[in-house]
DNA sequence: ATGCGGACCTGTTAGC
DNA sequence: TGCTAACAGGTCCGCA
């Protein structure tokens, strides 16, 4: 489900409830998501509070004076802001209830997300360590891309959606970057110019912040953490539009394969 | 170092 | 209508 807006949007919607609250009771469901929660979570946060709530990629970050919560989605996961006793459905793993009487609610079906811990400098984690630039980083540049490519043979899809390159850009805004830089998605990355580097960063930026604006992209159950859908799929132009003609010159959009992820472009305006 | 495919898991949809 | 296969917003890991 969330690709950087998303989790800017939740997080966003998050931290009026959390931030400086308390940590009561964690109430752990379901054990195995992408790694197994460590089992001496509850150990380390009960009646720690939360003095931050920062995002790192894709990455949610908890903050306390003794360590910080590490949280990802994954492809299905949510997290909302409930009023204590509310009643666990299927998929809710985790509930962190605080001080304040909210609850805390990881939510995935498909439990590819995570919920870590760490009592070091989460950046220094081995999942965060490694991480590209934010994308909205003014450090995040044409230049940047240009060099990081050269030599590269990846296509250039794949290639923005690489965290070590850059995070945060997934399977929807890196459709929605190229189709907006008019590049093709599975020209090696390497092959590209600096111009359409810059070009592409232009767009990557522009269509993140344009859909942080919206709330997000509700596909199917996205929900900010306020219950509402986010609004940038009315806006999409080619992820999820293949056989649909192209909005700019009404050709046929067409979808390919890359890195295992389905990728529409417009072969026309795509070069 | 890079590139590729498989893996993790459940739910929904497309196709027969 | 019912079964099966394919596919879905992510990304780590192991192998060539």
């Amino acid at each position: 489900m969330p690709e950087l807006p998303e989790v800017e949007t939740t997080l966003n919607g998050l931290k009026p409830y959390i931030e400086q609250q308390v940590i009561a009771n964690v109430i752990v469901r379901h054990l195995n998501l992408r790694w197994p929660i460590p089992a001496d979570l509850k150990k380390h946060i009960i009646n720690q509070k939360i003095i931050g709530a920062e995002r790192r990629g894709k990455y949610i970050l908890l903050k306390t004076k003794v360590g910080t919560i590490i949280i990802h989605l994954g492809m299905s996961g949510s997290l909302r802001i409930l009023t204590s006793g509310v009643p666990p459905k299927k998929h809710d793993h985790v509930d962190l209830e605080f001080s304040n009487n909210k609850v805390l609610r990881l939510t995935d079906p498909r439990r590819f997300g995570a919920f870590l811990w760490t009592s070091d400098d989460p950046l220094n984690h081995p999942l965060l360590k490694n991480l590209g630039p934010e994308p909205l980083n003014r450090v995040f540049t044409g230049k940047y891309l240009w060099e990081r490519a050269q030599g590269r043979k990846v296509a250039i899809k794949s290639f923005i959606m690489d965290s070590k390159i850059v995070v945060g850009v997934g399977n929807i805004y890196a459709t929605e970057a190229l189709f907006n830089a008019g590049i093709h998605p599975a020209l090696a990355a390497g092959k590209l110019s600096q111009t359409q580097y810059e070009t592409l960063v232009h767009a990557i930026k522009a269509i993140l912040r344009f859909a942080i604006k919206q709330g997000g992209t509700t596909l199917k159950d996205f929900l900010q953490s306020d219950g509402k859908p986010g609004y940038f799929k009315l806006h999409l132009k080619a992820y999820g539009r293949n056989g649909l003609p192209c909005l700019n010159c009404k050709k046929t959009l067409k979808e390919i394969k890359l890195g295992q992820r389905s990728s529409v472009y417009c072969p026309i305006c795509q070069k």
